[in-house]
RNA sequence: GUGGGCGUAGCUCAGCCGGUUAGAGCAGCAGACUGUGGCUCUGCGGGUCGGGGGUUCGAAUCCCCUCGCUCACCCCA
């Protein structure tokens, strides 16, 4: 047993696994810029407070999910950051777009960070690719939203992810309905699970979402948000489902609330059967209240993050995690140990060219060193042996068909660069 | 924070009613095929049996402690 492992939580990506982290990243990459998204990268720390501003100092993240990092002069904590919005919207204001062009359209991807009991498919570091539209309260940019999700999902390759979808109201007309929500949860609020009790006083729309069976079917009794949402929140959400594309499988979740407290009218989840109890593959919703929680004006705006490893993990349950695949290239083959120089020497001649190509380093034998070359998917095996040494030739093994030619090693290599043997598959 | 499961070769695991040299498959290396991959066959290397203590003539095996991993709950993208 190695004297030192990863920390409890996080895990090394191997090629392998890195291989199929950039597969979903790029493929979201082209989808988002295609639809006008321009990549911005925040720092990974961030202050403190930004996070309690913003998610809530009640939700579970601020409250006992954050990582800190004590800054040295004690000008108070550093946090590595738990979710991407807050960092986005603040690098928003910090760059005055909100004076000079305030509608942006953003995408982000990389490692995030959680204080939890790390469990399948949940790791203190993950890793997430978001989008944020920020400055316009259009709901057509609602459906754009939801249906980009949608789409990164389909393009991975996925086909069983479902949308659920909910309006959770406005600054002005959620605190009428909490009102008529803690009233209607008054009488059974004894059966409720301890969590839900404290809830009542500090986040009732939390117990909406309890999964406990006391709790569930208290609120299956309570009136639904829907049905007291003001009339620019219902006009919004009507606007948003006419323009959202038709063909989406969509779900009403009536009950469907965000663990952040910035959250404004628009929520939707992505769902994965093939995840179990936990199968959000992605999450998000308008935040029409996150500028003003930052101590600006009030900015509209709409995203969501997509959880990477869920996503893995969602491809695995479909049986479609793409096997990566093999280097491909010229692997050039030494046919003894004083072959090496000149080996060497045609390897960074065809890399020099332009070409993958690589040669073994472990002094192997002939045999073994085209097993290599097999193993790794290379596709050509240039082989170099006294013979060719003194003619200046090179002998030519196709891997697809195991055909051979000989050529001056001059005109292999110009031919190599010009029809690459490294084009994929 | 709470509960369950599991720690034996690089990986997946067998062995565990105590008993000689701890095994298999895969991977690695080498050979059969003396300058040729995939398939096959043969051989080789590789193990503080997670760690510590205890019981015993004898512990991978039984007991205690400890560390680690994992899954679930909680919560959550």
């Amino acid at each position: 047993m190695p004297s030192f492992q990863p920390l409890p939580g996080f895990v090394d990506l191997l090629p392998e696994d890195a291989a199929r982290m950039r597969h979903l990243e790029e493929t979201a990459r082209t989808l988002f810029e295609r639809c006008g998204y321009r990549e911005i990268r925040p720092p990974l720390v961030e202050d403190a407070a930004l996070f309690e501003r913003t998610s809530g100092a009640t939700s579970d993240i601020v409250q006992k999910q954050m990582f800190s990092i004590p800054s040295r002069d004690d000008a108070g904590a550093f946090v590595l950051r738990p979710e991407g919005t807050p960092g986005v919207f603040r690098a928003y204001l910090e760059a005055g777009y909100a004076k000079t062009n305030p509608f942006q359209k953003f995408f982000y991807l990389g490692p995030m960070f959680r204080y939890e009991r790390p469990q399948k498919g949940r790791q203190r570091q993950f890793h997430q690719i978001g989008i944020e539209a920020i400055g316009s309260p259009d709901p057509h940019l609602d459906a754009e939203i939801v249906y980009l999700g949608y789409r990164f999902y389909e393009a991975v390759g996925l086909r069983q992810v479902t949308v659920l979808l909910n309006s959770i109201g406005c600054a002005a007309c959620r605190p009428a309905y909490l009102q008529t929500l803690r009233n209607a949860l008054t009488a059974s609020l004894d059966t409720l699970c301890a969590l839900c009790r404290d809830r009542f006083g500090r986040n009732v729309l939390r117990i909406l979402d309890c999964k406990n069976a006391p709790c569930t079917q208290a609120v299956a009794q309570a009136p639904r948000i829907a049905d007291s949402l003001c009339d620019d929140c219902r006009s919004h959400d009507r606007a948003f489902r006419i323009a959202l594309k038709a063909g989406l499988p969509i779900s009403e979740a009536p009950r469907l609330v965000r663990g952040l407290d910035y959250y404004t009218r628009t929520v939707f989840e992505y769902h994965h059967p093939g995840l179990g109890a936990r199968s959000a593959v992605g999450a998000g919703g308008r935040y029409d209240g996150l500028g003003e929680r930052l101590g600006g004006s009030a900015i509209p705006a709409v995203g969501f993050a997509i959880g990477v490893e869920a996503t893995l993990l969602a491809l695995e349950a479909e049986g479609k995690l793409p096997e990566p695949g093999g280097a491909g290239g010229i692997f050039v083959v030494y046919v003894d140990r004083d072959c090496r120089t000149d080996a060497y020497r045609l390897t960074e001649g065809l890399r020099n060219a332009g070409v993958t190509a690589d040669l073994d380093h472990m002094g192997r034998s002939l045999k073994s060193q085209m097993k290599a070359a097999d193993a790794r998917g290379a596709h050509e095996i240039w082989i170099l042996g006294p013979d060719e040494i003194s003619a200046g030739t090179v002998k030519i093994k196709r891997l697809s068909d195991g055909s051979e030619k000989t050529l001056p090693v001059v005109e292999a290599i110009s031919h190599a660069s010009r029809a690459p043997a490294d084009a994929p598959r």
